[in-house]
DNA sequence: GCCGTTTTCGGCCCGACTGTTTTCAGTCG
């Protein structure tokens, strides 16, 4: 069995043992497996069978034993026992807001309710009101949440997150109250894709009614969920969840690193605090075992700033971007941590759209914002002609393209416009353009966009098939394409780098440029193979150059230099920009 | 179930809000 199935079991298991009840720390030691296990990077197979798996960090002897099963046979008998114990439709139900597994057992038990319409149903008749601990409330809550959950999707993409964000941000620091505040959460952690908005300021203990007043009233509101005196919860008209807290400004930088999160980091943060014998928690740091409720324990270090926090536990300051508990830690605390990319590290990208395919901006228009961001080339990857719903270019509007880019490029000063294409990759792995037609591109990505229900090996074997041609280029968005809100390619990510090495192509992986370094054992196995980075927006207009970068792509170091198309000073930049810098 | 400068047992992050209570459990982040 392949580790992404195995990871996706670790972290069932550990949820089926929540349902059932189990010592909570059991289910927890599931989930951190599962985590972990996604973090590695070497084979796997590999690992289960010198043993090695035991020795990582979080996988002890049950575990180890769990994955070894389903490496070596694809089943195990712990996993196949806990879902004998549990209904399929548990697990759906836990999605619901405001239901957890304590509730969804003891309606099982009670009620026999195994699954949503189950759910829906004992509800509609007044039966979850009957059961202890359960009112008329909670049965109301239960059937919006089930409302919620089948009308709303729950992830927002970045730019649709941050524009509310934006809004109500600015107006709340409108407020003469409002000492300091921020946008927290994973918006300011720069995902690519948003849960819900977090909100934080300060202010006075005597402002904190009015500036709640202000936020659950504010225009952008559709309903607020939870009022309270620190603490709101609202959900926009844009059909996302946010949150405002207000903290006195003492706290601020204690909050602000709560709520930024992750949850991970901030686990790992408490942890490093006990060590030293403290408790961190959202008010401050406090001696461990001064059990005084409502933040008001003694404060032992004080901290001006974030900053302040991370230099109290010995480590360096850690940006909002890297904080997912993927090593950063320690690289905090060993001086290593990699200086992040900026967008004014950007000096081009490849594989944009325009209007000849799917794209909403002319070339030109693409090519003038390109250079108004200051950028020295736009690579453009139009469709291939079998992507007919995508517009895919036929040979003569190639040719149109080309005539095109060769006259900008001859009155355009200062951008330099690459001839490139998205060719698909079809089904058996050959590639949709003949060989007379790749051979006219300065650069060819590659991508699928078709028979996505092919297993892990055969998709592999298809792309490496693709990736073999020597027109080839990069191959396009993998791991999915965030920005049209698609998943990835079912391959194995390991081999298809280690074929990318082996043919000297490069790989496309999203994210922000900030957060280039984030996937950071990947970045490792990759720069240990002697790849490096470089950028890759799948744009297709004009403010998807401006916006988040979706793409990213690791390259094989020196194809850059070998096109021979920057300028010793652009390349300079560029190469500067591909270093990864500063990983270990 | 996992782990160890508190090391083979005993602890594992912490607080706000809600709904149900009449002092607290469940859920969430």
């Amino acid at each position: 069995m392949e580790k992404q199935a195995i990871v996706a079991i670790l972290e069932e298991m550990g949820t089926l043992l929540e349902l059932q009840g189990a010592n909570p720390f059991k289910s927890r030691a599931y989930h951190n497996a599962s985590r972990v296990l996604e973090g590695i990077t070497e084979d796997l197979h590999g690992l289960v069978e010198s043993g090695e798996i035991r020795e990582v960090k979080g996988i002890g002897e049950s575990i180890a034993h769990v994955i070894t099963d389903l490496v070596r046979t694809g089943k195990s008998k712990e996993y196949l026992d806990l879902c004998k114990r549990s209904p399929e439709g548990l697990l759906e139900m836990l999605r619901i807001q405001g239901l957890g597994p304590k509730k969804i057992k003891i309606l099982y038990d009670k009620l026999g309710i195994r699954n949503l319409e189950q759910l829906e149903k004992a509800a509609k008749a007044d039966k979850l009101a009957t059961i202890d601990g359960f009112g008329s409330k909670t049965q109301e809550n239960i059937l919006l949440g089930i409302r919620a959950l089948r009308s709303l999707k729950d992830k927002s993409l970045y730019p649709k997150a941050a524009e509310p964000a934006q809004k109500i941000y600015a107006d709340m620091m409108k407020q003469r109250e409002v000492i300091r505040g921020e946008i927290a959460g994973s918006l300011r952690r720069r995902k690519e894709v948003i849960g819900d908005i977090d909100i934080l300021v300060s202010a006075k203990d005597a402002s904190r009614p009015k500036l709640m007043d202000v936020f659950v009233s504010h225009p952008e509101v559709e309903t607020v969920v939870a009022k309270g005196e620190t603490k709101s919860s609202v959900v926009l008209k844009a059909g996302i969840n946010c949150d405002l807290r207000i903290v006195s400004d003492a706290e601020f930088p204690f909050a602000l690193n709560y709520f930024t999160g992750s949850k991970d980091h901030n686990v790992e943060m408490r942890s490093r605090a006990r060590k030293y014998g403290w408790s961190l928690n959202e008010y401050g740091f406090s001696e461990l075992g001064a059990e005084e409720k409502r933040g008001k324990a003694k404060r032992v270090v004080k901290c001006k700033d974030e900053a302040d926090i991370y230099k109290a536990l010995d480590l360096d300051y850690v940006p909002p971007e890297l904080r997912e508990n993927m090593g950063e830690i320690e690289a905090a605390e060993d001086g290593k941590l990699p200086r992040l990319l900026e967008m004014k590290d950007i000096r081009g990208a490849f594989h944009c759209h325009t209007t000849y395919s799917d794209g909403v901006n002319t070339l030109e228009e693409m090519a003038n914002a390109a250079r108004a961001m200051g950028w020295e080339y736009l690579g453009i990857g139009d469709h291939s002609k079998v992507v007919a719903y995508a517009g895919g270019l036929t040979e003569e509007r190639v040719k149109a393209q080309h005539k095109e880019i060769d006259a900008l490029n001859s009155k355009m000063k200062g951008l330099r416009i690459f001839k490139g294409t998205e060719c698909d990759i079809l089904a058996n792995g050959d590639l949709d353009w003949p060989e007379k037609v790749l051979s006219t591109f300065e650069y060819v990505v590659v991508s699928v966009h078709s028979s996505f229900k092919m297993s892990q090996a055969e998709m592999t074997k298809r792309i490496i098939k693709a990736l073999k041609s020597k027109y080839v280029t990069m191959l396009g968005h993998p791991t999915g394409r965030l920005l049209l809100s698609r998943d990835g390619y079912p391959v194995n990510m390991v081999d298809v780098i280690n074929a990318a090495d082996d043919y000297g192509k490069i790989i496309e992986i999203n994210a922000h440029p900030n957060r280039l370094d984030l996937d950071w054992r990947l970045c490792k196995y990759a720069r240990e193979k002697g790849v490096t980075i470089a950028i890759n927006p799948d744009a297709h207009n004009i403010e998807g150059l401006r916006h988040v970068c979706y793409g990213v792509g690791i390259a094989r170091k020196g194809w850059l230099e070998k096109q021979n198309v920057l300028n010793a000073k652009s390349l300079k930049g560029v190469l500067q920009y591909l270093q990864l810098a500063r990983i270990r």
